[in-house]
DNA sequence: TATTCTTATCGTATATTTGCGATATAAGAT
DNA sequence: ATCTTATATCGCAAATATACGATAAGAATA
C-alpha cells in the first residue's frame, strides 16, 4: 500500500509534475517572485518577507533547489539564491507543449 | 504545529498553487492527456489506462474536478468527465502572467 | 579565543497525499 | 426482484509535506 506508483508513468510526466510541484505551495510562489523582484541574490531577508520561520523558509528553498529552479551559493556567512532562468524557461515551454498539445486534439467541452 | 498558513498569502499565490498541485501527480497528467486526447468524454476507461486501482483514479478525478481542471456528469450508469477548457485556459494565462512578470525585472543569473 | 550573525540541518508533531480493498450506490439488464 | 456493471466513497496503512524550535556549522568580528 502507498507503493510510489510514480515510476510507472513516462519521463516527462514525472518531470512536469515534479515541476508543478515545486510551485504547489504559495509560500514557493511568493519565493519566487521575491528573487525576481530583487535583482541582486537575496538570502535572509526572504524570512523578512514572509509568515514562515527561518527553518521553514529553508526548507522551502532546498525543494526550489532540488528542483532546479532556483541556484544557491555560498556568500561567507550568508546564502545567496536566485532564479535558474534556464530551468525557469525549459519548465514554462514544456507547460506551454503540453498544453497546446492538448488543445490540438479537442476544444469542445462535452459535459 | 504543521498549522496552515496558506492562508498568510496572497489570493493569486494561493489560486496558483492550487492549479500547480492539481498537475503535481503524473497520474493527474496522465489523465488530463487521455482526457484531451479522446474527443468524446471518457470514463472508466481511463482505469484502463493507468497502472492504478479504480479508486485511486476515481480519486485523481475528483481532485481535478474539485480544482476546476475538469468537468464531470453521469450519463447513465456510468461517468462522463471531460477538461475545463475555460479553467485550463485561466490557469494557462496566468502563470503566463508570472513568468513574464517575473522576467520584466531580471533575467541575469547571478549565482 | 570568544562572540555574534547567518543559514542549514535535526528532531519532532501534525496534516495531507497516495494507494488499495471493501463496500455502497445507482442504473440497466435478465 | 435480482443480477450485473460502473463508479463513488469509506476505512485504513504508509509515505510525504508542512511547520517549528533547537542545535550545529561556518565565517566575520570583538
Amino acid at each position: 500500500m502507498a507503493i510510489n506508483k510514480k515510476e510507472s508513468f513516462t519521463g516527462k510526466e514525472q518531470e512536469l509534475s515534479a515541476f508543478a510541484k515545486a510551485l504547489a505551495h504559495p509560500a514557493r510562489i511568493a519565493i519566487l517572485k521575491i528573487l525576481a523582484r530583487h535583482n541582486e541574490c537575496i538570502c535572509g531577508d526572504i524570512v523578512e518577507l514572509l509568515p514562515l520561520a527561518q527553518s521553514t523558509v529553508s526548507q522551502h528553498l532546498k525543494e526550489l533547489k532540488n528542483t532546479g529552479l532556483v541556484l544557491g551559493t555560498i556568500d561567507g556567512p550568508r546564502s545567496c539564491y536566485c532564479i535558474n532562468w534556464k530551468a525557469f524557461e525549459k519548465f514554462h515551454s514544456e507547460f506551454g507543449n503540453l498544453f497546446s498539445s492538448m488543445k490540438i486534439k479537442n476544444e469542445k467541452a462535452c459535459c
